[in-house]
Parts: C-alpha cells; sequence; structure tokens
DNA sequence: AAACAAGTTCTAAATAATGAAACCTGCAAG
DNA sequence: CTTGCAGGTTTCATTATTTAGAACTTGTTT
C-alpha cells in the first residue's frame, strides 16, 4: 500500500527515477548507491534499463546520469489529457489579462499541492510556485481552498500528511488550527493566504468544483502586501468565481471527441 | 537497441505508458488490448502496476485509465535539471519582451525537435508548436538550425529517421534537398522556416553551440507572412545570435552548485 | 432468460531479476 | 614502477517475479 512496497520491478524501477528527480542535478553510480537499499550491481541495471528507455540520460563525459526527454515529452501528454488544464487554459488567459497578477491552476496530487498552470503577473513577482512544481496543501491558498471541499472520510488522511512546518509565524501549523480555518473557508466560499507560506505574498483561492461536491482543483490570484491587501483582492472573488464556475461546467461536458461513435475498428 | 527491444519487465510497462499517451485521451482497457501485443492478465497486471505507481491515474467510474500526476512531478524535475532550458529561461523572457513575436527554445530528442520552452506572441497567432510537444526536424526553423550543426557521422542516421511528408507546397521532402539547405545554413549561420511546416508560418532560427561545436540546443522567432517578411525577421538575427552565444557560455560554465567541495557525507 | 462482453483472479511453467564475487580500469600514493 | 584502491562493469548460479491460459464474476445486450 506505501509507495515503496515491494510492488516488482517496475516499482524499483521508478523508485530510482525519483531518487536521480531528487538530487535535482546530475548524479554520479556511486552518489545513488549510498542512498539506494539495492546493491551495486542491480542498482547498476536498474540504471541502464532506464537509460535504454530514455527516461533517464547518461553523459558519458561527466558519467552522470540526469533525467531523460522522454518524460517531458509524456508529461505533455499528461498535461492535455488531463481534464482539467487544457480546458482550463483559454480561461486563465482572459482572468490573468483581466486582473494583471499572478495567476494559479492546481491540483491536489497525494496530499499536496501540484500547480498545474500558471500566469505570470504584468509586473512579475519572484515566487516559489511554478507549474509542474508540487507545494505544501496547508499554507497555501489553493491547497486550503481544496481541502475545505474534501468528503469529511478522505480529509482527516490528507492532514495527517502535512508536514505543519512553519514557513512564516502567520502558518497555521496544526490540524486543530486547520480545520477551524476550513470552515471558516466554506463558509465564505473562499480562502485566503495570508503570508503563510511565503512572507508578503498574500493570495486569493477559489475551489473548482463538480456539480456533485468532487474537488476537481482550484484557482488563485496571487499578490504582494507591497501592492495589495487582501482587502483588494477579495474584490476579485466574484470574477474568480464565475471562472471556476464556467470552468468545472466545461470539464463536466466536455467527453471527449467521438465517443458513442464507431469506435474505430483495429487492425483492418 | 530498437526502442521496443524486449529489454525487461520495466520497457513493456514503459511501452504500456507510450501506448496511453498516443491515444491522447482516457482509455478502456479493451481499448489497449486491441493494440496490445500481451494478453489480457499480462496488460492488466502491468496496468495495475502503473496505476499504483502513480504513472497512471484510473477513473472508476467511467473505467478508464489517463497518464497520472507523477509524470508532471517527474518532468519538471527533468526540465530544472537539464542544463539549457532553466539557463536559458530568463534569456527567452528578454528575448521575447524584445521582439514581440513568439519564441522557441528547442532540443534534439532521437530525430525529432522537442521544444522545451516557448514565448508567446504580445500578438498570439494560432499554431502547432508547444512546450513538451515534440514536432519534426527537417521542416522546422530550430530543426534545421541543429541538423546543420550536427557531426557527419551522426548526421545521415537522423536524415533517414524523418518522414519528409510534405506539409506544404514548400517542405523540402528529401534527404538531397536537406543536405544542400543544410549547406546554406551553414554559411549563412542561421536558418529560414518559409512555410514549410505550417502555411503562413515563418521564422528565423539559430543554433545553440557549445564551445566545441556540440549542438546544445536552438532558438527561433516566428511570425506570419501576414505580419512581417523574412527579409524583416532576418534584421533579428544578431540579437537572437547574441542571446545564443550567452546561454551557450553560460551552459558552459555553469557547474552545478558544490562539485568539487566537501561532497557531504551520506548516512551520518 | 440466455448469451455475451468486459474485467478479474488463479495457477504451474517460463522467464527475468538478483546480488555475491570476480574483474576491469585509471589514478594516487608508496 | 608497482601496489593499492575506488569507481564502475560483468558473470553466473540462485531466486523470485512475471507470464498467459483458462476459469470465473459481473454487468449489459438481445
Amino acid at each position: 500500500m506505501a509507495a515503496t512496497a515491494s510492488d516488482g520491478t517496475v516499482a524499483k524501477a521508478l523508485e530510482v527515477l525519483d531518487q536521480v528527480a531528487a538530487y535535482g542535478r546530475p548524479v554520479r553510480f556511486s552518489d545513488l548507491l549510498d542512498q539506494s537499499p539495492y546493491p551495486k550491481a542491480t542498482l547498476y541495471r536498474l540504471l541502464q534499463t532506464l537509460v535504454g528507455q530514455g527516461m533517464l540520460s547518461f553523459d558519458p563525459d561527466r558519467s552522470c546520469y540526469a533525467l531523460g526527454l522522454r518524460l517531458v515529452r509524456l508529461a505533455h501528454a499528461a498535461w492535455q489529457q488531463s481534464s482539467l488544464a487544457p480546458i482550463a487554459r483559454p480561461y486563465l488567459d482572459r482572468l490573468s489579462a483581466e486582473v494583471g497578477e499572478t495567476v494559479h491552476l492546481a491540483q491536489l496530487d497525494h496530499a499536496q499541492v501540484l500547480y498545474v498552470d500558471k500566469r505570470n503577473a504584468r509586473d512579475p513577482i519572484p515566487m516559489y510556485s511554478q507549474a509542474g512544481k508540487v507545494g505544501p496543501a496547508y499554507c497555501t491558498g489553493v491547497g486550503k481552498a481544496m481541502l475545505a471541499y474534501l468528503p469529511d472520510n478522505t480529509l482527516p488522511a490528507i492532514l495527517a500528511q502535512q508536514s505543519w512546518h512553519a514557513f512564516t509565524p502567520k502558518t497555521l501549523s496544526s490540524p486543530e488550527a486547520m480545520r477551524a480555518e476550513l470552515d471558516a473557508i466554506r463558509v465564505r466560499g473562499f480562502a485566503f493566504d495570508d503570508e503563510e507560506h511565503e512572507p508578503g505574498i498574500i493570495c486569493v483561492a477559489l475551489p473548482i468544483l463538480s456539480s456533485r461536491g468532487g474537488v476537481l482543483g482550484a484557482l488563485s490570484v496571487t499578490s504582494t502586501t507591497a501592492r495589495t491587501s487582501l482587502q483588494e483582492l477579495q474584490k476579485l472573488v466574484p470574477t474568480i468565481q464565475q471562472i471556476a464556475q464556467t470552468i468545472a461546467q466545461e470539464t463536466e461536458t466536455w467527453r471527449f471527441p467521438e465517443d458513442g461513435a464507431t469506435p474505430m475498428r483495429k487492425r483492418a
């Protein structure tokens, strides 16, 4: 059940892939070996396979492994066929143009926030988030907006997985504090991030909910305390709300092209 | 040696992953089964493993498989640790701001062009390319710019893998025509795309070359025949050239942080 | 109600993964 | 030089996983 279960060879290979990813830079064989539970020969063969498959690349000059381009190809396909991101894209463009501030689209992945798309502010501000990056759920606007609408039976498990690290003095760093906050969010209908993750960074966030109340993702508009305030940002809620609803509707409506039509005979 | 070699279990699993990716939309089990060389039970288990690993997601309502979010996470890491893309990023921003037209950064992946980053024109034009997408090498500006500087011994293999499909009347669709074109590009120092891939779309492209002449990637500025001409675009060459060189230098200079320093003891 | 199609589980047999140990390097110290 | 050594690669008998035929469920069509 755990991710590190001895599921099979594929799991081991993917574990190695994650390890390389975690390094964040090209790695030599022995670096990996030190951290690996597998013996030399096994690790070696796993790496060979991954390189052979284009999931890793190997630089013979520096004898270093790095993540391969096949991943980028696959991820592009993943993004495209996810039901949310491609549909939301034009609306993000519109929202971005309208408000001129940083706009995020995020989904929940395991217990974390995955930023699936982003538009920079007209006058960009440096910050943590990036499309494809994951962030904490308990101290980001999008994260809290999604947590607030999770079904009661899944919420505890998710909360249990948060690190509750206090990034800033304002970070809510306990499940209890969070439950109160989530109640407030449900009453309000949207979430704030009041410098809970990065000092000076604030945002308003709204969940994207399916008609049956399921959490599809979240939208946020982010700025800085230097430029604006939560009061100001709150004025954008109706606009964001409107867009979140449109995206939700379209996501539910849009069945993939052809679906009942002649299912296209295979093999002539 | 071929990609479909019976390399092992990992290869099979990845093949299935590609298959799902190729569908471009959620797939049902039997759709995959029809196209799969594996028997029911085998395919079934492979899918289970991939879902368990988060490489695929499974929607029980529609009983459909789709690519999973773990891929997006991995790909982000891949992009970040590739030596080219993160370094080039600020320069793309600058180039984009300066010229106001669509800007591409591409690398060669197998025999194809992989767009690793992109900036839209101030007034965006609809076109094929997208970050993460692959495209043909023989009929795009970035593709030809890179082909022109490939070492003689690898070029033939790459050319042999092109489809030579004539997307437009202007597409160069034979290795012979291409060799002449590549000679011209080397003399000129940059490549054009004169509506060879999409009608009405033109561009100038320059390779990003390492100090030893290796092809690291390519940069292009793209527009439409309605808006400008190749003559006009050509005026941008010095600007692009300059940026391509800067990127190349920085890529070569930038060794990852710490490298000779105390290699950070593992395991206390 | 019967037939069917899609999806799931079981199993012995086949196959692929494993890892200890031996083997290459090239380099640095004696 | 030549010895020792660390990083990397290969071998091979052993072991564990994967395989795929067939039987079984379940839900849907005629």
